[in-house]
DNA sequence: CCTTAAATATGATGACCATCATCTAAATGT
DNA sequence: ACATTTAGATGATGGTCATCATATTTAAGG
């Protein structure tokens, strides 16, 4: 049945969202496009009316979900409590796309890494903002630092079945991060 | 062909390692029984007489890799170095099983996931032993921050679609774990 | 209204995969 | 030598998936 074109458009976002979701649940292969499709209210033929194909979704996905801010204003502390949280590690599916996606990045098309790549860099421009009181050159550096621990630890987090062990990877990065942005933001 | 007892257990010590390449290479689903089978230089029918499924081969092969120590000696700086080195990061079949695989292990069997927690107590263990000048507080603190900085560096340089810049997030993490382990470290 | 083109539904196709039943032949013990 | 055991080979099966051709429905335009 014909939809009005707002409504095609509105699908396509649930596509896409629905997508997003299932991506960060389960890893990308081992969501199937059907699947993406029903959980948007939509059967699986459908699907290749809005994407070329599933390697399209996943990198359009993924645009569509980097793009969307994370460090909300410049209060990098609680930026972090909420990210490092039993919580966070618990609901990957409404969780960091970083945290639940990046090594599965590898083995995706071009399209898909250029995507990363691009919320990346605005991640890290993120949180460089964040630590306003160091020098450019400290701020980059605890930056990148910063984020390859936060998703390292979510990673190894959600990685361990035991559930104090994992609880103490998230406190203890929070607090070795926390060491090192004292250091750089020490010259105030 | 019957085969003698020895040629068994070194034949499936060849299936252990090459589905340990393949995996880290490619991760755990994108790789067929069949694949590992003639990697390994036989047929893929026979994998049944060594394994229950293949659930059951990737925690094996799990304890397997995970069970071979990575940190030498105590020197911790040139284990980092090496670690991350785009060396490493261009050839996963060879590297750290932990950056390969640790965020797959969420979609696999319980048996993987406690393969995967009992490897990284040890990893734990052996990065803080490593760091023997600092209070045993500061160690562990120290221990799990640095591994996550390592594991996410890693997994962040290998997604990134950019040399230069995923040469730097390797540059920039190293710098980063440097500062903080020497602050650590500094009552010596 | 009435037509037409667009958007989704339905079902088919061909490929791939994990698993397993069965067969073959070599190695071990007598 | 011979019987027995067993590792590995071969081929089948059932399920799942991405993709696509065709049918159906209805919003838009006149």
């Amino acid at each position: 049945m014909r939809v009005s074109r707002e409504q095609m458009g509105e699908n396509r976002r649930r596509i896409l969202d629905a997508a997003s979701r299932l991506f960060r649940e389960k890893g990308f292969d081992a969501v199937s496009v059907a699947e993406v499709m029903k959980a948007a209210g939509l059967t699986h033929g459908g699907f290749y009316g809005h994407f070329d194909s599933k390697d399209d979704l996943v990198a359009q996905t993924l645009a569509h979900v980097l793009s969307a801010g994370t460090v909300g204003g410049a209060d990098l502390r609680s930026y972090l409590d909420a990210y490092l949280s039993p919580n966070h590690r618990d609901n990957a599916a409404d969780g960091c796309p970083t945290a639940g996606l990046a090594a599965d990045i590898r083995h995706q098309t071009a399209a898909a890494r250029a995507a990363m790549t691009a919320g990346f860099r605005s991640q890290i421009d993120r949180i460089d903002e964040a630590l306003s009181r160091a020098s450019p050159a400290d701020r980059r550096r605890a930056a990148i630092g910063t984020w390859a621990a936060m998703v390292g630890a979510m990673i190894l987090a959600r990685a361990i079945d035991d559930p104090a062990l994992s609880d103490e990877v998230l406190e203890q990065t929070r607090a070795w991060i926390d060491v090192g942005i004292s250091q750089v933001s020490a010259n105030e």
